[in-house]
Formats: C-alpha cells, sequence, structure tokens
DNA sequence: CCTATAAAAGAGTGATCAGTCTGTCAATAT
DNA sequence: ATATTGACAGACTGATCACTCTTTTATAGG
C-alpha cells in the first residue's frame, strides 16, 4: 500500500486545530492550522478532504474526548433515584468541571465548532451517542420528578449550560471554585429532580 | 452638513446583517450583507468603519432589542420574595421566550455574534447595562435561597441557557409549547430560589 | 534490490474577501 | 440660486483563502 497515512501527524492536525481553533475562531485559515500542526499545506488535505470535513471530525473529536473524561465512572445500571443516582449525578458534574479545567482550549474550541454551520445534524447526532449512558441516568434523575414529562435532550442542554455558568464563576473567583462547584451541582440537583 | 447619513439606511444594513449572519454565520460578507440591504459595497463602509465595528454594533443592537421585550415590565422596586418576585420572574420568563418565537432570526444571529473573537469585551459590558433591572430582580430572588453565594452573572447566563433549552424543546414538540415553558420556569425557579 | 504506490512539500490557482478610490449626485447652508 | 459638503455606487486592489497540481520522497510488497 506505498505509503501509509500517518497517525499521530492526523492527531498532529487535530490538536493544532483546536488550538488555533480556540485562540481564532472558525476563520482560521486551514494554513495557520498545518504550519501548527508542523504539516505541509497540502498534507492536510490527505487527511481531511476539506476544511467542513475537518471542523466535523474535530466536532466528533471534542465530543468523544469530553465524553472519555466525564462517562468513564458511570454505571449504566438501572438503579433508583433513591439509591444512588444523584451521587452518580455528581460524579458526572465534577467529571465534566475537571474537564473543563483541565482541557480549556478543548472547551473553547468546542465552543466555536459548535456554532459552525458547516457541522451537519448527522454530524452532531454521531457526537450524541457517547453520552447514552449520561442521558439514561438523567433519565433516572428527573424520572420521578417535576420534569418527568422534559426531553432528555432539554436536560442534557441544561448540565452542558451549568456547567459552563459554573466554570465561568469559577474562573472570575477561582479561590471559591468549590464552592461554586457545590452551589452549581445543588442549583442543577434542584432543577432536574 | 451637505448630506446626511440615513437613519433608515443604516437599519436597512442591521436589518439585512441580522437575516444574513443567522443564515450564513459570521462569515458572511460585507458584500452579501449590503446587497441584502439594497446598499452598495462601499455605502456600508460610511455606516460601519470595519466589519469588526459592524458586528460590535450588531452585538449591541440584538442585546438591546432583546433587553426592551424582556424587561418592560419588570418593576425595579425591591420588592420582598414573598410578594411577587417569583411572578416578576415568571414575566421576563415568558418575555423572552416570546422574543425567542417571535424574533427567531434575531435568537439566531445572536447566538452567532456572541461567540465572535471580533466582539471585545467592552462591548459585552455594554450589551449588558440594560439588563440591569432583570439582574437586581434575579438578585432579590436568590439572596434568601440556596444560591445566595453565586454570582449574577451566573444566574443570567443561566436563564439564558434554560430558555434556550426551553425553546429548542419547543421547537421538537410544538404542541407542548406551554407545557414545556411552565416545566422550563419552574426548573429555573427552583434552581435559583 | 526493485518497482509500484501513495504521502509529502510547497508553488500555484482562481475565487473571494475587507476595505479604498474616484467620479457623481443629493442635500444643506448661505 | 449656488457653492459646499459628504453620501453614494461600484470598479478596483492587494491580501488571503481553500484547494490543486507537480515533483519528490518514503514505504510496502515481491
Amino acid at each position: 500500500m506505498a505509503r501509509p497515512k500517518s497517525d499521530t501527524k492526523r492527531n498532529d492536525i487535530m490538536t493544532a486545530a483546536i488550538r488555533v481553533i480556540a485562540e481564532q475562531g472558525i476563520g482560521a485559515s486551514t494554513a495557520t492550522i498545518g504550519k501548527a500542526a508542523g504539516v505541509s499545506n497540502g498534507a492536510l488535505f490527505t487527511y481531511f478532504e476539506t476544511k467542513a470535513a475537518l471542523l466535523n471530525q474535530l466536532y466528533l473529536e471534542l465530543k468523544a474526548r469530553m465524553a472519555t473524561m466525564t462517562t468513564v465512572d458511570v454505571p449504566g445500571a438501572n438503579v433508583p433515584v433513591e439509591n444512588g443516582a444523584r451521587e452518580q449525578l455528581r460524579l458526572v458534574w465534577y467529571a465534566m468541571l475537571g474537564w473543563a479545567r483541565e482541557r480549556p482550549l478543548e472547551r473553547l474550541a468546542l465552543a466555536q465548532v459548535s456554532v459552525s454551520k458547516d457541522v451537519t445534524d448527522e454530524t452532531r447526532a454521531l457526537a450524541a451517542k457517547p453520552y447514552a449512558e449520561v442521558e439514561a441516568l438523567l433519565d433516572r434523575c428527573r424520572a420521578k420528578g417535576a420534569m418527568r414529562d422534559a426531553s432528555p435532550a432539554f436536560l442534557a442542554k441544561m448540565v452542558l449550560a451549568m456547567v459552563d455558568a459554573t466554570i465561568d464563576s469559577i474562573a472570575v473567583e477561582p479561590e471559591a471554585a468549590d464552592k461554586h462547584a457545590e452551589i452549581g451541582f445543588d442549583a442543577l440537583w434542584r432543577a432536574i429532580h
């Protein structure tokens, strides 16, 4: 098969794209991304057919990375609310805060890519798959509460939004990080339970 | 003073920018916006020095429009929570839902412009001013509750996020609009009270 | 080792962009 | 009425863009 594509090079491009897009937004040029990855202008297009394809892949990658840092400890079992769903959700909550703290560039890049018109509905649907467990957990949390008629998408979106708000609060007042994290989680629990 | 600038033309450009950016995102060209406004390429730049300036003005305008539809009925008086803060917040909640329903293009455009790197922190701070009353109301709502230590920015962001989530739910299931609106508001109240 | 194949580099390409320039025309002040 | 000013249209400009093409080079299979 002649010369194979290099997984590390593909990864370099992704990593560079995350940084460059976090800094400059979606408008960043493929040339800039390529240079940041140490890859020629042309080579970038042997790994991604178009810029739109790159953005779609990036979206999937970022969502997947976030999912692996977030869902790893969530058991899929159908634990009743009384017996630990709250604690499970708390784990997810802190995992997401941890992701945002440890991967700030990924978070910024995801915020940019998420609003891109180049990211298709198909891609968005695909990216939601790794969160099936989290959605199931959210479902269990609200099943008997005041939000029993709300949709899973509503809850998922709210969790993300509340994470964002919490992260912002922590950024403004870092010494109160733990307090904000608890306040945020309690608010989430009150809202959805 | 020779020939004065036309307020209606300036407004045409703004309106066109809202539509074009809602459809195409921030990447939309000034030429496209000008054409949609029925204004020549050059004329656009007599009203806005640069594209960045246009985006900043657009952000201010959109935030202001939303504020006027949202804050008009919120009394600034320091009503105690027990005597109607909940009802005041409910008014704001439905006003925001109304804005989102009646001005979908403005909402889409705002979502795009909000993430633009061209919109400065100064602009963002300025745009927050018309919401002082709403923030004060939110402050009163949470003053004695579990979120008494959270920041106003946190609450404001949460309200917007929950409006977004509610709008999305309504879009998916329009026949249950009223139900979703109530569920969303109750969740908000539980979260922040 | 040799050949086939595809990756890689980077110059090249046409399109498009934000912003400028020039000539024209409309509104205002006198 | 006329002179002055600046809005206006739209051609123009240089930069930049996504993407391609050509040549070179690395690697896999025989």
